[in-house]
DNA sequence: GATGAATGAGCCTTCATTCAT
DNA sequence: CATGAATGAAGGCTCATTCAT
């Protein structure tokens, strides 16, 4: 076995070159069609969507949330990837919020919030979502101590507003929702995200475990 | 007929006393159910829910178009209702904008924002969305003129805030979103809302046309 | 409601009068289909000999399990009716015994056998399966005391051999396997039920709560 | 090549000596899994089972039916040899009858008779099947000279009840059916093939042609 | 008018079989 | 030869919608 073949592998997970390039395929597939539909899409389009036979998503995903956990790590990697590189380049903390925030529009975060809940407990996702987490506290931390950041948000209502004025419109929505109209919003939050507060907020910012914490009454 | 009677059937569209009240628990159920499961929800756990059988819920509303439709109109009108108290009471118009956000919250104005799209074009939805935009346009006029605020705001942009912010989670969704959690996002929005300005926002606000339009590239 | 209709709704088990046809004969098709291929037959297949949508049998018998026991308590009561009548009618016990074993043959008693395990644990079908037991029972106690019948068997083991001997081949075998092969082997066992024993037999004969019983080592 | 070696080519049929030793372990694996699951059981949970590939077992047998006439030549090879041994021996020959049906239940009979229809027409399942007839054969006729076997039962009779009776039961089935209450089964059956008949049996009994034919009436 | 039942279409999943390594 | 991967077809099940009571 060549020293590339063993690489190739190691960096596959272990899978044959024909089959890491479908596994590839379908999580792109199903980020945008989960962005598009919604968490409960069929996965048979998904295939579809990806030029794979229905079978082949079954191979690589027994179950639905399989594939949910590796979109949530792909997007989730994507952001940490894209905030770690700022940090390193020494962009101006608060500057590099509003980069995250923008950049969430294309990179389609908004459906990891959506699909946060059933992709919890997966150690693999876990990991992910501890690494970008962590970058943003640090974001973050740098912001506030520049005086940009106002004191009382934490990087968890950060990354859920992110979630939220990200996401798409799900099912057969039709009304008018492009690029420009969410990075308004996006960037009126930011500015309620400046230092000084106007307005002090009730209860306390969700922690990433709090994202992660099951709500008393559900089912 | 006693005028008590006549007065009850003009108000409910002609239905009888029954019939009508069989309709409005529909509305509520799907209202309810469409905020916990998403516009696909299946319409037979509505009927259950709202306690009449699957065929009397055809009876009223033959397509689920229509049904989303009235749950649209149930909560604009409840929403444009509390705005109109606000602005007879003479509330500062700033503070009603508050109002309005955390009502959303209760009211699942958010279960609007998603359906908005699907109940476009029909009359009566349009009628009382006109109704809410006019009433949101007189508040944001007057807030502006109090110097409260930004100029670069529309009435539409403030009312997809509201339906995206407070948008329930879909599906199975496992993460913390409490009242509180959501509260915070609204007032940083909130405060981002406040003149002055710190960030020149891109393109131009929508209009309540603009949210109805139809995306080019959907099918 | 008149006396007929409560009759009927009492006979029917508080069904319309449509949906008990259907559920009729979707029993009967489901017991010559399980008897023809298996106990994992298509239920599609079943719906279709049975003239109904697939959708209909479900609403009756969610899963398949519900199926299988209401095959088995139809065929289990058919089988003790008719070894009733035959105590009733004074026959002798061992000739009723006869009867029962050749009856089998077209009663499709052997496909009971088949679902014998599926069907356990539900209480319908253990009522109707005591009342079989119990009716063989007494003909096996009578037939002893006549002397025909040997000591050494029990009422399990006569019912265990009907189901053996009469369960149809599954699957596509080809076999020949005629009412007249099949009488030849009930035969030749119930001569070898009669008395004097010519051999002993291992271990006990089986009871009803015996052949309930979950073997050791099954998962 | 060595003796050795050119010995063991000829014995299997031609394969290489790993190939042989894969092909073995299919066979052993499938009879098992028939046994269990019966003839319908995945192809795919057989190969495992083996330890090879699904593809191997393709290889080795390019379809279904292909599988099963090997099951069923192994597990007739494997009664005839204990037949055969019987006769050298000098048993009495009803005693070797016995001793066959005995054997049955640890040997997996049970799943020849469930598979003999799929594999007719193979002709070396036919030489397989013929040697065990022909064995049985010659065990009975000696068995009816001492008289210890009634004369109006045939060899096809007595596999026949082989089969039947220890065929193992399909699919969940979860009620008792250890080795004692088949063989107390198998030795009731016994008794009634002893001289002198009790009942006239209807019909004649199954030639081993019979056995092979295809009833009227099967698609 | 209200109800429960029936139905076909669609999605999820498994499995036999073929293909590429 | 042996293997893991890919695939289409078929079965199980749910749900929107229509029908009969």
């Amino acid at each position: 076995m060549s020293p590339q073949h063993a690489a190739g592998v190691a960096a596959n997970g272990g899978l044959r070159a024909d089959a890491a390039r479908n596994r590839d395929r379908i999580v792109a597939a199903a980020r945008e069609v989960f962005a598009a539909e919604g968490q409960k899409a069929p996965l048979d389009e998904i295939a579809r969507s990806a030029g794979v036979g229905n079978a082949t998503l079954y191979r690589h995903f027994p179950t639905r949330r399989d594939l949910v956990v590796a979109v949530v790590r792909d997007v989730s990697e994507r952001a940490a990837d894209r905030a770690e590189d700022a940090l390193a380049a020494g962009v101006d903390p608060f500057e590099a919020l509003r980069g995250l925030f923008l950049a969430g529009v294309e990179e389609r975060v908004g459906v990891m919030c959506t699909m946060l809940g059933t992709a919890d407990g997966d150690p693999g996702r876990r990991a992910a979502g501890d690494r970008l987490t962590q970058v943003v506290e640090r974001l973050a931390s740098r912001a506030r101590a520049t005086g940009a950041l106002r004191a009382d948000v934490t990087a968890g209502d950060i990354l859920l507003a992110i979630g939220r004025l990200t996401r798409p419109l799900p099912d057969g929505s039709e009304c008018r929702l492009d690029g420009d109209l969410v990075r308004r919003q996006l960037l009126i939050f930011l500015d309620g995200l400046r230092a000084p507060a106007a307005t002090q907020l009730p209860g306390t910012g969700p922690s990433v475990a709090d994202l992660r914490r099951v709500p008393a009454g559900r089912s």
